[in-house]
DNA sequence: CGGCAGCGCTGCAACGTTGTAGATTCGTTC
DNA sequence: GAACGAATCTACAACGTTGCAGCGCTGCCG
């Protein structure tokens, strides 16, 4: 059925290691049998099979991307970016999803089904700081977020603290002093949550105003839903404010539609930023202004980190962790 | 390094055979021979080699999914669902995006980058049916989407015109008699957008609603900046108006950004509906009525096709087509 | 002019798995 | 107690590819 290499060799009448050696650009082959070698090929329409290179070879050019769901867009807009870069690097991308259970993460690692693939790009959101021996798999493994430092896998991640200082320091610059934060999660120490929220107090402290529990709001799950509730919350407390700063950009846009139902005016009674850059925000209204971490760069790095992992034969380098630049995005949500 | 058959057969002191056959769950096997290569198995942590147990069964395992592009929610949420659907198979997936471009499309068929995937899942929107030719693929290939009828391979799709006949009518029912609809293709005669505004015309017949072109707004792409801007051209034209129907949700979400900024009350000014269930219709403001046009059903049936045409050998059955149904979703958006 | 490097190509072995055919044992039946 | 079939296991040959060693030849160097 399929045409392998041997079909090619005895059409063009050379041996199938000289037909590989031209489907491979090995140098020296004389251009009168390449272009024989070619031209069949061609006839017969020879593709090679990746399952015998990559038996032969060990490898077989496809990485996993494991990520919580790809309905929510931040990882939408992660898993293209990783797909894009991944191209780049000749190389096809396999997706599977986690939920952000816990537990489906940890079976994921040991998993069969990824278990072809040269490497893994993992996004975990369950698992935390405890889970991190459960990392030290026989693979390639980088680590995309922030869930588990220290572990022992490359990391890269955003700059969290700084973006969401950034992110507060630019809602204190329009005048704002009670500043409301959506997404907490109680407990947590090196989360996603726990580094904006330093980042939060961080700017509160800089610019000398006092940390006030009560702006502080948890949520568990970052989907519009829980903005919304978060929202509705705050405002049934009676507790003033005058801006909100969402962990998130679909927990922003979640407070912006309760505040907007409320009758409350976006930016002047209440100014908003979100937090993912995701492109969702250049449409709301109003337009939601929101810091982008740097999500291209941080799907470059990832592919680029694993690739270079993949290279190494043997070579234990330590784990090492690369950081992206963030920008802040100043929109109608903000405006003065 | 990674342990082979060969490695757990010596620990056991059996034929790599007879490991072979435990891992496959062969019948015939002696309890306690069972039960000393799971022991052998599990001291040294065996995992199959995936690469050579597809050289040798000719199947992977892995199927392909070409969207678009996974930041447009519809994609994503498509991905989604058919992620989970081939989980269900033991299938992975591998995924690829074209960027809705023909080229890159055509491309995609004959690339030797989905070439060890056992068969593909795609969903054109760039090729017409012009190059349904093309389709005639040497693999197992089902088509998702609705640009390409008649052509050599299997089609899974939804009921374009009766899901837009339908959410015209419901704007009907509201007493609306000035329903536009954004996102027209001038000149295409079977992608969505001529099914969706065949359903739209079929609609106003049958309620003896005069059809006005000038109501009807073209939209290249479907983002919601189409959808703002058909709006904005809308407003601009002076055409009065009470109803949209926007032949994607994105469309209606861009439409309905510009409709408040302009002051029209939603829905009593002029009511919305749009067409794919987005996750996000439920929380926009107002939340959007929408027309499910069955995703998950879609995606479910598409992974059971593709599955059935793996598993045929040879036998070439003709080409079939199969329809999800759809759901009618009232939200606040077309509220009374 | 001997030696050596390189060209252009070939043949063989190996990657780790499973299908096939066959060997051996065991229990059952006549 | 011989014959037979089923249960249990093994040996061998693929699947299609690439690394390695090596073929005969040419050209260059000292």
């Amino acid at each position: 059925m399929a045409v392998t290499l041997y079909d090619v060799a005895t059409l063009a009448g050379v041996s199938i290691k000289t037909v590989s050696n031209v489907v491979n650009d090995y140098a020296h082959i004389r251009p009168t049998t390449r272009a024989k070698v070619l031209a069949a090929i061609d006839e017969l329409g020879y593709k090679p099979n990746i399952s015998a290179r990559s038996l032969r070879l060990g490898r077989t050019g496809v990485i996993g991307l494991a990520v919580p769901e790809l309905s929510l867009s931040y990882f939408a807009e992660l898993a293209d970016a990783v797909i894009r870069a991944a191209e780049r690097h000749n190389l096809v991308v396999l997706i599977e999803q986690t939920g952000g259970i816990r537990e489906r993460e940890i079976a994921m690692l040991s998993s069969s089904r990824l278990h072809f693939t040269d490497g893994l790009i993992f996004s975990p959101l369950g698992m935390g700081s405890d889970d991190a021996a459960l990392l030290d798999v026989s693979y390639p493994l980088v680590l995309l977020g922030e869930r588990i430092f220290g572990g022992p896998a490359d990391h890269v991640t955003m700059r969290n603290v700084e973006a969401a200082r950034a992110a507060t320091t630019h809602l204190i610059g329009l005048g704002r002093r009670r500043i409301a934060a959506f997404g907490a999660h109680a407990g947590e120490v090196l989360g996603s949550a726990a580094l904006r929220l330093q980042g939060y107090r961080e700017a509160l402290d800089e610019a000398g105003i006092p940390f006030d529990p009560d702006l502080v709001r948890e949520a568990g799950q970052w989907h519009r839903l829980d903005g919304a509730r978060a929202m509705h919350d705050l405002l049934d407390a009676g507790v003033p404010f005058d801006a909100v700063f969402g962990f998130n950009d679909t927990l922003a846009l979640g407070a912006v539609r309760v505040l907007q139902e409320a009758g409350r005016s976006i930016p002047a009674d209440v100014a908003v930023i979100g937090f993912d850059g995701l492109d969702e925000t250049k449409y709301s209204l109003p337009t939601l202004s929101t810091v982008d971490p740097g999500r291209d760069e941080l799907a470059e790095t990832a592919v680029r980190v694993l690739v270079e992992r993949i290279a190494e034969r043997d070579g234990q380098l330590p784990p090492r962790e690369y950081l992206s630049d963030f920008t802040l995005v100043e929109r109608e949500s903000t405006a003065l």
